[in-house]
DNA sequence: ACAAATAGGACTAAAATAGTCCTCTTTTGT
DNA sequence: ACAAAAGAGGACTATTTTAGTCCTATTTGT
C-alpha cells in the first residue's frame, strides 16, 4: 500500500528529463543513457506517456518525445494513471460487488473515500513540484527514520 | 497504486467485527461466519492483529479476540502497517541505493514526501471513522496548499 | 534508398499476494 | 485427569501482478 510501482517512479524520471530537453524532441535512447534506465524499459513508458497524452512522439529520424504540456501543467495523479492505469481501491467499486454483508460495503466505502482524497491531492502536485529538490514538506518522518528533504539520496 | 490489499480490507472488517461484539473475546470462526471471510484467512488476520497490538487474544476454550483499544483510537495507518508491513514507496530508501543519477533521487524524494504526507492522513483517521457511513472526508496538505475533498462519491 | 525513430503487441521471468494446512500449546469444563 | 475449544506459529502452494525484453511494422529526414 501507498507504494508506486518502480515503473511509476522511472517514468517520473523521465518525463522530469524531457522537461530539461525543453521544445526539441528527444529520442528513447537518449532518454535512457541519461537516466540510466534500461533502453526497452524507457521505450515502453514512453509509448504509454505518449498514450496517455503527458508525452508527444515525433516519429522518424531526428524524432523523439517532448512533454505535451509545460510541467507545471501535469500532475501526479496524471502520471500515476498513465502508468498504472485507473485503479480502483478495492476491486468492489463498479461491477458485480456481490456484498452480501451490510458492513463491508460500509468499511469498503471509507477507504474508497479515502482514496478519492488522495488523488484529489495528488493533482495539485505537479511535476515541477515533483522536481524541486526543495518542496515545502509537510511531515518529516517516516516509519521510524526521519526522511531526508535535503539534496538527493 | 493507491491500492489497499484485499487483505487490508478484510482485516478492517474482521477489526470492525470485533469492536461490534464489544468486551468479550470472540473467535475466529465467528468472526469468519459473521463476515463471509474465509476461516483460514481470518485466523491468519487476527494472529497479526494481535502480533500488531490491535487485537487482544486469548487462548483456551472460550477465547478469542477483542480490540486491544476502542475504535476511536485505532488508526487507519496501524491498521495498514500491521496487515502489509511499512513499506518504502520507492525501495530506495535503505540500503544499496544505486543511485548514480541525481535527478533519480531528487524524484524519488518527492514521492517519499508525498508518502509522508499521506500517512500522516492515513493516521489522523480512526476505526470508528472507517466504520461511519458517512465520515467526514479527510483533508490532505502537501506543499503548502490544503486540499479540500467535498463528499465521497 | 537508407538510417533513425516511434508504434504496437507478444512473450517471459520474477516477485508479491492470497490463501490453505499442519502441528503445537494453552485454557476451560466435566 | 482428560477432552474439547481455542489461539500460535510456521511451512507451503497457487495465483496474480509487475517488470522487463524482443520482434515486426511504420514513419520521416537526408
Amino acid at each position: 500500500m501507498l507504494r508506486i510501482s518502480r515503473l511509476t517512479d522511472y517514468g517520473t524520471l523521465v518525463l522530469a528529463n524531457l522537461s530539461q530537453q525543453g521544445e526539441q524532441p528527444t529520442s528513447a535512447t537518449d532518454v535512457a543513457s541519461t537516466t540510466g534506465i534500461a533502453p526497452p524499459t524507457v521505450s515502453k513508458l514512453l509509448k504509454l506517456l505518449a498514450k496517455a497524452e503527458l508525452a508527444t512522439s515525433t516519429r522518424g529520424a531526428m524524432g523523439g518525445y517532448s512533454l505535451a504540456r509545460p510541467a507545471n501543467r501535469i500532475s501526479a495523479a496524471e502520471i500515476i494513471d498513465a502508468l498504472e492505469g485507473p485503479v480502483h481501491i478495492t476491486e468492489c467499486s463498479a461491477d458485480d460487488s456481490h456484498c452480501d454483508f451490510e458492513s463491508i460495503c460500509n468499511v469498503g466505502s471509507a477507504w474508497q473515500r479515502i482514496n478519492v482524497a488522495i488523488r484529489q491531492t495528488l493533482s495539485d502536485i505537479s511535476l515541477s513540484d515533483l522536481q524541486r529538490t526543495r518542496a515545502p514538506v509537510p511531515r518529516f518522518e517516516f516509519a521510524g527514520f526521519p526522511v531526508r528533504v535535503e539534496s538527493g539520496k
